[in-house]
DNA sequence: GCCAACGTTGGC
DNA sequence: GCCAACGTTGGC
């Protein structure tokens, strides 16, 4: 799960109330479809985008599965989508919850890695917020913790 | 700030 | 349905 830390990051979750936070904002469908595929308990690794040192910091447990997002409904929202309705939700999101801030993996060194080459999010022109990792490549980026 | 990649919008 | 225009993302 990306997020740029100037608008969010893992010192940001780490200091809300009880540690937790809706993921909302999500505007993008296959971004979605990820979100709604993940289950109770999932983890996921927290990742800083568009910033100095771009990479994986820290990991976050899935504590309420997907469910309409909020924000779409609110006209003042800036992710605010006329299209989504509270019969018809288009948007969803998921509560994650602080696990732990890990040693920061940039994403040099993910790229480095020659296991790591079929990661998704190293593929070319990849944008998406949300997205799958295999538990091979989660493996993989353990070990560097 | 630049630029490549990609998604969305809307005219036709 | 095509495609140009535009907006966004995100590494560098």
């Amino acid at each position: 799960m990306k997020s740029e830390p100037t608008s969010f990051s893992i010192e940001d979750l780490a200091k809300s109330p009880q540690q937790k936070e809706p993921w909302d904002g999500v505007r993008n469908y296959q971004a979605r479809n990820f979100l709604q595929a993940m289950r109770l308990d999932d983890l996921a690794f927290f990742y800083h985008s568009n910033c100095p040192n771009p990479g994986i910091v820290g990991i976050v447990q899935i504590i309420k599965s997907a469910y309409p997002d909020k924000s779409a409904f609110d006209p003042s929202d800036h992710h605010y989508d006329p299209k989504s309705t509270i019969d018809k939700p288009r948007w969803f999101c998921v509560d994650v919850k602080f696990v732990n801030k890990c040693k920061h993996v940039a994403l040099a060194t993910l790229k480095n890695q020659a296991n790591l080459s079929s990661m998704r999010l190293l593929q070319r022109g990849n944008r998406l917020s949300v997205m799958p990792i295999t538990s091979e490549e989660w493996a993989a980026i353990m070990k560097f913790l």
